[in-house]
DNA sequence: GTAAGCTTCTACAACGTTGTAGAGATCACA
DNA sequence: TGTGATCTCTACAACGTTGTAGAAGCTTAC
């Protein structure tokens, strides 16, 4: 039976409301006082409870993070830096998983833990700007992803569009002409999927390149074993094309392997861009060009942002677009 | 302002601890009476507060899963399934990444997040044996990972002994007599590091391979970046070898990488096994050989093992052995 | 000397839920 | 018809904390 604050107060010879002042820190209390109420703190090893401070307080210092996967390396990566940014404001991080299931998405929206936690950081894949406005409620929410239809939710995201269409334009500018894109999402109408393929085409259009159908390839989970089913595919075919520019790295590095395994190189065949420049892709042979977004900088953000959300409920809701930037490895670079 | 029970009382003309019974499923309820207070509850969005329940219950229904890095991708995918498991019993988990840091480690088991959470789920790193006995109190804790030491606590764990040695012995199947071991930690007195090692001597003893210092490197954090300076380190020093063991997937990785980039082929000139099987190593060129630790089996046991022991707090402690499987492909394989 | 202000501490109620105990109905059976 | 068992529901207290309100002592300023 841990000790409650009545046995510290007793053992301090004070009342219980002094026990917690001294703790939270009011001000008006002697010095002695406080001291003989922390060393009876440490005598019995006292923890404050978090449920009863939490049912008073009305907060519990809970932040929900929902992302489809921690065994994609883009989340863990991304669970990481948030986990790392919440604790500077002393929140703790539950990691929700959502699959790429809607229902567990929408779940997630409305769902129990709302009770649980204070705020909720959400990088959905597929419920749509409409699901969220309807499913939110009164909540403190970030969203990590571009909305392509204005919803009324603070939102982080990096320019997806502008950084498909640097991606591109990078393989354009090495002398590529025909590029493939793996991983778009055909029924999405939004969504990472849907701005990256904009992005791509954009690229494409200012290099007046025409695109094919035939070198769009979709993939669902954006997974290594779907890059490479993707990438088979495009080869087996017989379709003729010099680069890929994939939607992701985990993409781009099964895409790759199925490249080498065909017996066709990389760069010199078939050049390889991916996205998120994971740890893996510098350590892949050959390393893989990637766009590197600003991972702790997206973090940062969104905690920041959830943390103003909950302080002040009220107030226009905002979006940061953080910074990308393309590095070129040999994947594309003779 | 949510809704509270009383006020789904109110609306559904029953007193709060009517409500109370219908939500917990208490069988002596009429029907007609059950329909009305699931109405109100509908009607008024409410969800109950978890604080309060907590509270009263004196269980949190969450636990912590505290691994070194998330980014990290074996503990990424460890982390996947023990939420996986744990939603099983409709636990959530709430993960602490305690870096390589000491202090951490020490803080995760007699921290503050003991008051948030029924238990602990544990893959230390650095804390020893005694450490453990020390900080956890008493408090329901499952470790994942090996003991040297006996100590009072639930466990989880692979052989890691065991399947070093199988590692090991499969390079010396396909005929390598200079295998380097990557990944030690010289200073632990104990954990994977020093099992792995005690694996990996023991299958050099039984092929009568006389053990070679120079071919042991350390490598601290088990990332690519070391796995890749440790190879390195290896390929300059012009000490002749043809084989390397790596204590981890993402080392290998690494080491494959340097490998590669000396010139040299895998696995023609240096056959490579690691450890962990992570989905990357399915996916490297070429694919890497591994062991698979039943990630889904260990996860699993880890949840039960620390549901039991919150359920009847007394009992002896208990150790299960995972099982694990080596992995050929074509790191090792010509 | 006393009003006003500051410092230090305390009692009490409240947060939203559930366990305990028990009050009334209703039912089965003699 | 009475007796005990079963069913349905309720009042109350309690979980451990903090906000509110205020008491008591001390200091300052006239």
């Amino acid at each position: 039976m841990p000790a409650t604050m009545h046995d510290v107060a007793k053992l301090a010879g004070v009342s219980v409301k002094t026990v917690s002042n001294v703790l939270s820190g009011y001000p008006y209390i002697r010095e002695s006082t406080k001291a003989r109420v922390l060393a009876a703190v440490d005598e019995l090893g006292y923890r404050m409870n978090l449920s009863a401070r939490n049912l008073r307080a009305g907060r519990t210092g809970l932040i929900c993070l929902a992302v489809p996967e921690l065994s994609l390396p883009y989340f863990g990566e991304l669970a990481d830096a948030v986990i790392r940014a919440a604790e500077e404001r002393s929140w703790t991080v539950l990691v929700e998983q959502t699959g790429a299931d809607r229902e567990r998405e929408v779940g997630v929206l409305s769902g129990a833990r709302r009770q649980l936690v204070d705020g909720l950081i959400f990088a959905p894949l597929t419920v749509s700007s409409a699901d969220i406005e309807q499913f939110r409620g009164d909540f403190p929410i970030v969203l990590l992803g571009e909305r392509t239809f204005d919803v009324a939710v603070d939102n982080v995201t990096i320019g997806n569009v502008d950084a498909a269409r640097m991606a591109t334009a990078h393989l354009v500018d090495i002398g590529r002409r025909r590029i493939a894109a793996i991983g778009t999402h055909p029924t999405d109408a939004e969504g990472p999927a849907v701005l990256r393929l904009e992005g791509y085409l954009a690229a494409l259009r200012e290099a007046g390149i025409e695109p094919d159908t035939e070198l769009i390839v979709p993939a669902g989970l954006w997974h290594r074993a779907e890059g490479a089913a993707a990438m088979r595919q495009l080869l087996e075919a017989g379709t003729r094309f010099d680069a890929a520019f994939c939607f992701n790295d985990t993409l781009a590095l099964g895409a790759m392997y199925a490249v080498l395994r065909h017996g066709l190189r990389v760069p010199e065949d078939i050049a390889i861009v991916g996205f998120d420049d994971i740890e893996d892709a510098r350590y892949s042979m050959p390393p893989l060009s990637s766009i590197a977004p600003g991972r702790d900088q997206i973090a940062r953000a969104a905690v920041d942002l959830l943390a103003r959300r909950i302080e002040q409920r009220e107030h226009a809701h905002q979006q940061v677009v953080a910074d990308f930037e393309l590095r070129i490895r040999e994947s594309t670079a003779g």
